[in-house]
RNA sequence: GGAGAGGUAUCGAAGUGGUCAUAACGGGGCUGACUCGAAAUCAGUUUGAGGGAAACCUCACGUGGGUUCGAAUCCCACCCUCUCCGCCA
């Protein structure tokens, strides 16, 4: 959420960031002209209230004085039905103003470029060379399925469409990735795991912004307040929500494994083959609170952090800085690292890495203070995956895949894999 | 799931319809005095959000409702913590 006082006096700055986002829906004089109003109630009331304060204090000194109390009471019994009507004319207001601020994106930062969708991303810069095959190389779900390694049938009879039963080697694998992430993040990188609830409350879902505008991406848990989290984001983030912390503390970065659950409204029919999109998948997340000048360095580690795991594997990737009209929701500038998929003959997402700047830190309330004497401060919170772990076991299937149909592990992953250095 | 106790600032905690919300009392932090310096001692100081050009005003006692001229205090619902019981990996 953005601060009202930001948009106040500065509306300019607003219209351009909805203008390169290509927003065209907002009405940003309509949201300054209902902010001025609320506060023209507020102030009514406020004035009013006074009045019923410094009457109030006189009730008890008159009925000390024993004289007749009654005329001030009957006056403070009209003020105060005065004040239970435009109370509640303000709490409209705000709570329409709220919805409204709710509504409008992040301000991207300056180094973000104008334009329509991911065809107008800025590559930054590759690692590792795509490589070229002497034989038809296979789609990661022919390779799976041929290995015995990835069952989708039964994953469809025992829940159904997009989710996956990892067998044997597979599913060690799966397990070996994400072990082999946190080890890299937690020894090398100096991140500090956690391991989160998959449940998290509504709170805590309003805090990092996936509701009240995603609701019907997530799964609910019927008859309570509980959803399945969509990323470890959610409840790593909210670790800290409603919280001052202590400026000795910052950077403050965690890294967390959890499961990811999506109802992936509106994806049907886009990469229904395979373990790429998927209703359950697993993921670790890097996650970073910082001062706010500190903020766009640590989003440049953190993305060198999370492009470490895929050099230690040895698969190629990209990195790209997404255009204004590409940019997620919270986000004021995201790069994606996209892995190369044999089977999609292009680079693919396995990572996205946000500085969301205080923008989640203001839903949240996430606040530091830089000294004892100092009044708090918001936060800068940024996130990126560290990486997607289907997407991982996907690439490393397409990529290491032989001619004979068998699969190479990745030497970084020898250790994980009880002496495997194949699957056959 | 059942029974009981509890939730007030940075921590402990008092307050049970108005004179008790910056909020008693105690601890911690900060500033100063004393000291060569430190400890001890003494004095002062120390919440957050919102509105306002400012003076200043409003709000917040787990959360949300209700009663009342007025609620930390009375009533209702919910959440969380602790103890005991039940159940369970």
């Amino acid at each position: 959420m953005l601060d009202i006082k930001r948009i106040r006096t500065n509306p300019d700055e607003l219209k351009a960031a909805l203008a390169l986002r290509n927003k065209t829906d907002i009405d940003v004089d309509a949201l300054i002209a209902l902010d001025e109003s609320r506060r023209a109630l507020m102030a009514e009331v406020e004035a009013k209230k006074a009045k019923r304060n410094a009457d109030s204090a006189q009730v008890p000194k008159l009925k000390k004085a024993g004289e007749d109390a009654s005329a001030l009471l009957a006056e403070m019994k009209r003020l105060s039905d005065e004040i239970t009507a435009l109370d509640s004319q303000v709490s409209e207001k705000e709570a329409e103003l709220n919805d409204f601020l709710m509504s409008i994106p992040n301000i991207p930062y300056k180094d973000v470029a104008p334009g329509k969708d991911d065809s107008a991303n800025e590559e930054l810069r590759r690692w590792g060379e795509p490589r070229t095959f002497d034989f038809e190389p296979k789609p990661h779900w022919d390779i799976g399925t041929e290995l015995n390694v990835l069952d989708f049938d039964t994953a469809a009879k025992v829940t159904g469409a997009r989710f996956t039963f990892y067998r044997g080697l597979g599913a060690r694998l799966e397990r070996a990735v994400f072990n082999f992430f946190l080890d890299v993040h937690t020894l090398e990188s100096g991140y500090t795991e956690v391991f989160p609830p998959f449940l998290a409350n509504t709170a805590s879902m309003r805090g990092t912004g996936q509701l009240p505008k995603f609701a019907e991406d997530m799964y609910h848990v019927e008859g309570t307040d509980y959803y399945l989290i969509p990323t470890a984001e959610v409840p790593v983030t909210n670790m800290y929500r409603e919280q001052i912390l202590d400026a000795a503390e910052l950077p403050i970065k965690h890294c967390a494994y959890s499961a990811c659950f999506r109802g992936e409204a509106g994806s049907a029919g886009r990469d229904t083959r395979g373990i790429i999109r998927q209703h359950q998948f697993n993921k670790v997340e890097l996650v970073k609170f910082t001062k706010p000048e500190d903020s766009y360095a640590e989003l440049e580690s953190l993305t060198i952090n999370a492009e470490l795991v895929l050099q230690k594997l040895g698969l190629p990737y990209r990195v790209v800085r997404l255009c204004g009209g590409d940019l997620g929701f919270s986000s004021a500038m995201t790069y994606d690292i996209e892995v190369w998929m044999p089977s999609y003959d292009r680079y693919l997402e396995i990572s996205s890495c946000s500085n969301f700047e205080d923008y989640q830190a203001r839903r949240a309330n996430i606040r530091f203070r830089r000294d004892k004497a100092s009044k708090p401060e918001l936060c800068h919170t940024l996130n990126g995956s560290g990486v997607a772990v289907g997407r991982t076991v996907a690439a490393i299937l397409e990529n290491y895949q032989q001619k004979d149909g068998s699969v190479l592990i990745p030497e970084a992953l020898w250790p994980y894999m009880a002496g495997n250095k194949a699957i056959k």
